[in-house]
RNA sequence: GCCGGUGUGGCGAAAUGGCAGACGCAAAGGACUUAAAAUCCUUUGGGGAGCAAUCCCCGUGCGGGUUCGAGUCCCGCCACCGGUACCA
């Protein structure tokens, strides 16, 4: 016999059952414009889910927190009329899938296959709505045929500075299209793993390790491609107001642009034809100037470098260059550095200063040097304490504070011409001062760096590029796609020359050319996914003009600028592939290949699910919840309903496998509103249920269930949704008889949540046609309204007593009564009364 | 250091400036049962008074403030959790 706990409710049985009717029938599949049977009257939602990445590991329980709650919503917007986008996919390029297969020798599009037959058939068990027939793979041919296609158009682009947009290179006029175009070649210092044998972005590395293993990272030149995201520095910041998006998210993409207005000051070299050039966002500090400061890998050292110092400074260079990045910031607490024997002079004051090199300047912002002002930058203040160099205020701050540090705004002193003007007022006159004399001008650095788009990987998109005489080219469109050669060994070469040059036959494309070996990062498939989604079978192009403005556009009625409607996600993907399909959505945007700027109107990250015991979830600490254990005991209904009852969706929370079980008896309550156990422990209709109206107080718990499960789908609020729901059912689990109008209702506004027990209850009760496919139920405020409201009496903000009033009772009747009530009376004996507030349905407050 | 976020019962949480703790979990008691499970009913922030119905005091991290009224708004702290870090 089994010992399995008997199911409160036939859920494994049902589950199964609505799961293959949807798959046959296509329930969920949304037509395109054009398409039969498309209908052009109803709105348009696009709800879109980050897609994962089909590891071997299979579904955890974060990800169907989000799915769960993009599900409820997509289909709750088809209840209420509209055409739904609700696609699902593979972001199956990466780097886990091809070390697993050099650790078992099977190739990795055999395991990434694997695993997306296991994600999709997990995705499948807890009943998401998704429309199948969109199913995208980033590996698949037809799919990065057209990730290679927008690489061209890339690659045939520059960022024109007068338009401030994208256009042909067939427009730029200067002498040498290749030192502009938005995918170029560069010889550039990249992170060098060489345990995982390729380069990474900056966004990959992690404390001086690879994001992926933790391995070391190493900074070295190497000739690689990157793609200009720079030059849209400006539009990914400003064009970010527009969006409804998480105020955190914005700003964690502001400040990882790292926008700073300044100026550029130029210092020239005692007894030297050179110029040392530096960045400062503090032009109002030049007087304040003692020393200036280089990378020490900056270009000018060698040449500026005094005889005596040659050897100190070879030495510090060395020094440096030995060190890792990660060993440079944890030796950071302590400024090094060395003097060049170089002076440099000031041009507002002519004073010559020491020029020194030193590693906290680093090589890569801004012009690689500085002004040192100590008395007012903490780190040239304490670099000048080390050495012993001197400290001059400019700065006076006017909240009394100490000025020796001080990086505040005050008022200029020592400064000339500057002296008692306010901070930004001394940055604006040093500007103009340095323009009209030639000595600098203002300008704007960013930390954002070009985007490192080359990879030496064997499992990514190759180049559509060819190589002769030195040269790069495109590859013709007609040539897309360029599939990977096939390979027994994929393995990194060990060197940073790539697995690709391997395939010898692969890579010779003509006499004279041979094939880029690079290939493209994970980021490229999840670039422009959503796009795809709209339109995945196109063969002739990435996606169809009519429909993407149909799924992307924006609602005419409104100012927003369109787009995806709704994605949802977690919030490490904040500064890498959010900024990177904003960065391609706008590049093709602004080739019009596209209609709007932006990709995501409207964007929520949902919270982390953390273990039962309060921390993060992982395999040493033996606290993950796999999704098939819950949906196995408690079935998916009650997984999906509990994992958006746990509160709310962007908290980070634990999990509870007792609060499944609460939820699970929910589900099972809603069961046996409708159904009665027989003798024979059979599920028959219940005997309770009735063709009757509900009474007053039924049919105001109906209506203020329709009113607040509607409102809270809209704004995200699953959880408070349920409860309301909860109290739905408490509400009628003792009537008898129950009134069949209720349940109907009840099981239209929990499809959503619950499809599979709705959908099997709506048939049981011998109700036409599928819940899926009915509207939305309207509420009546009619029946929210009460004949008689309870008020509060507060006697000085404190709650005294209650009182019953008609529903029309104007202010001086509610006040008189509270006023004539016995506590009240009590209360205010012997006492004079200031003041009576009389809050109309609300309360009545007695102010003594 | 800087930037975000969060602090409410034993736990997850709820509350347009208007009855703090809805809803759920856990716990306790009861009904049903030979018994258990399941189910149904009741109680449950802390303290105090009363035979009782009831009533009083305290209570949303801490300290101030605004207001007739503050979990909610303002000022100043503290703790925890994320992100980030020599960006001139």
């Amino acid at each position: 016999m089994s010992t399995e706990r008997r199911k409160p409710y036939p859920f494994d049985r049902i589950e199964a059952k609505w799961q293959q009717f949807w798959d046959q029938n296509r329930t969920f599949h949304a037509l395109n414009p054009g398409e039969p049977g498309f209908d052009a009257s109803k709105p348009k939602y696009y709800v879109l889910d980050m897609f994962p990445y089909p590891s071997g590991a299979g579904l955890h329980v974060g990800h169907p927190e989000g799915y769960t709650a993009t599900d409820i919503l997509s289909r709750f917007k088809r209840m209420s009329g509209y055409n739904v986008l609700h696609p699902m996919g593979w972001d199956a390029f990466g780097l886990p899938a091809e070390q697993y297969a050099i650790k078992t020798g099977q190739h990795p599009a055999v395991t990434t296959a694997r695993n997306v037959d296991m994600f999709r058939g997990q995705l499948k068990r807890i009943g998401f709505a998704y429309d199948w027939q969109r199913e995208v793979n980033t590996t698949d041919p037809g799919y990065f045929r057209w990730t290679q296609w927008i690489f061209l158009r890339l690659y045939n682009s520059w960022f024109n500075p007068v338009s401030q947009k994208a256009e042909g290179i067939e427009t730029y006029r200067g002498q040498d299209p290749d030192s502009v175009r938005l995918a170029y070649v560069a010889e550039v210092p990249v992170n060098w793993c060489s345990a995982l044998g390729t380069v990474l972005a900056n966004e990959e590395v992690v404390d001086g390790k690879s994001e992926v293993g933790g391995h070391p990272v190493e900074r070295r030149p190497m000739r690689q491609w990157m793609l200009r995201i720079t030059a849209y520095a400006d539009r990914l910041i400003s064009e970010l107001d527009g969006l409804d998006w998480p105020e955190s998210i914005k700003l964690l993409q502001r400040n990882w642009i790292g926008r700073s207005e300044g100026a550029e000051v130029s210092f020239k070299i005692r007894g030297s034809e050179h110029e040392v050039r530096v960045f400062t966002t503090r032009p109002d500090t030049l007087f304040g100037a003692t020393y200036l400061v280089l990378a020490p890998e900056h270009a000018l050292v060698n040449d500026i470098t005094a005889v005596s110092q040659k050897a100190a400074v070879a030495a510090y260079q060395d020094a440096c260059r030995s060190k890792s990045d990660m060993e440079r910031t944890e030796l950071s607490k302590e400024k090094t550095g060395v003097p060049t024997g170089a002076f440099a002079i000031n041009p507002v004051n002519g004073q010559e200063i020491p020029v020194w090199i030193a590693d906290y300047v680093l090589t890569g912002y801004g012009t690689g040097a500085i002004m040192a002002v100590p008395a007012h930058d903490t780190r040239d203040f304490e670099f000048a304490e080390k050495f012993g160099l001197p400290v001059l205020q400019v700065v006076t701050p006017t909240g009394g504070e100490d000025w020796k540090g001080f990086t505040g705004d005050g008022v200029s002193v020592n400064s000339g011409f500057l002296d008692g003007l306010p901070t930004s007022e001394s940055k604006r006159r040093m500007g103009e001062w340095l323009e009209s004399n030639s000595h600098g001008k203002r300008t704007i650095q960013y930390k954002l760096r070009d985007w490192l788009f080359s990879r030496q990987r064997y499992w990514g998109e190759p180049f559509p590029i060819v190589w002769e005489a030195g040269r790069h080219r495109a590859l013709n469109e007609a040539e897309l796609p360029l599939t990977p050669p096939a390979m027994d060994d994929f393995r990194p070469t060990g060197t940073p020359e790539p697995p690709l040059s391997k395939a010898k036959d692969w890579l010779r494309y003509s006499e004279q050319a041979t094939r880029e070996t690079n290939t493209m990062p994970q980021w490229a498939g999840s670039c422009w996914y959503y796009l795809r989604y709209c339109d995945p079978g196109n063969t002739g192009r990435f996606v169809g003009r009519e429909v993407e403005r149909y799924w992307m556009g924006a609602d005419s009625a409104s100012p927003k600028p369109g787009g995806v409607d709704l994605y949802v996600g977690g919030t490490e993907h904040a500064v890498l592939h959010l900024l990177y399909a904003r960065f391609w959505h706008k590049v093709l945007f602004d080739l019009a290949e596209v209609s709007t700027p932006e990709p995501f109107q409207r964007l929520v990250n949902q919270g982390i699910i953390l273990g039962e015991d309060g921390q993060k979830m992982s395999k040493s600490r033996g606290n993950v919840v796999n999704p098939d254990d819950v949906i196995g005991a408690c079935g998916a209904d009650a997984f999906r309903c509990y994992e958006m009852f746990m509160g709310p969706l962007e908290q980070m929370k634990p999990w509870s496998t007792a609060g499944v079980e609460g939820v699970s008896r929910f589900l099972a309550r809603v069961w046996r509103l409708a159904m009665d156990e027989n003798q024979q422990g059979e599920w028959v209709r219940s005997a309770a249920l009735a063709d009757v109206a509900p009474d007053k107080a039924q049919l105001k718990v109906i209506h203020a269930t329709i009113k607040k499960v509607g409102e809270d789908i809209e704004t995200l609020s699953f959880n408070t949704a349920i409860a309301q729901m909860m109290v739905f059912v408490n509400a009628f689990t003792g009537a008898s008889p129950r009134p069949i109008s209720a349940l109907r209702i009840l099981l239209q506004l929990l499809n959503p949540f619950a499809p599979h027990i709705t959908e099997e209850l709506w048939q049981q009760l011998g109700f036409e046609g599928q819940v899926a496919d009915q509207p939305w139920p309207e509420f009546d405020p009619q029946a929210l309204i009460e004949d008689e409201l309870e008020l509060v009496v507060q006697i000085n903000g404190k709650v005294r007593d209650k009182l019953v009033v008609k529903r029309d009772a104007v202010a001086a009747e509610v006040e008189a009564a509270a006023l004539a009530s016995p506590r009240a009376a009590e209360w205010t004996a012997g006492k004079t009364i200031r003041k009576v507030i009389v809050v109309p349905g609300k309360l009545v407050n007695i102010v003594v």
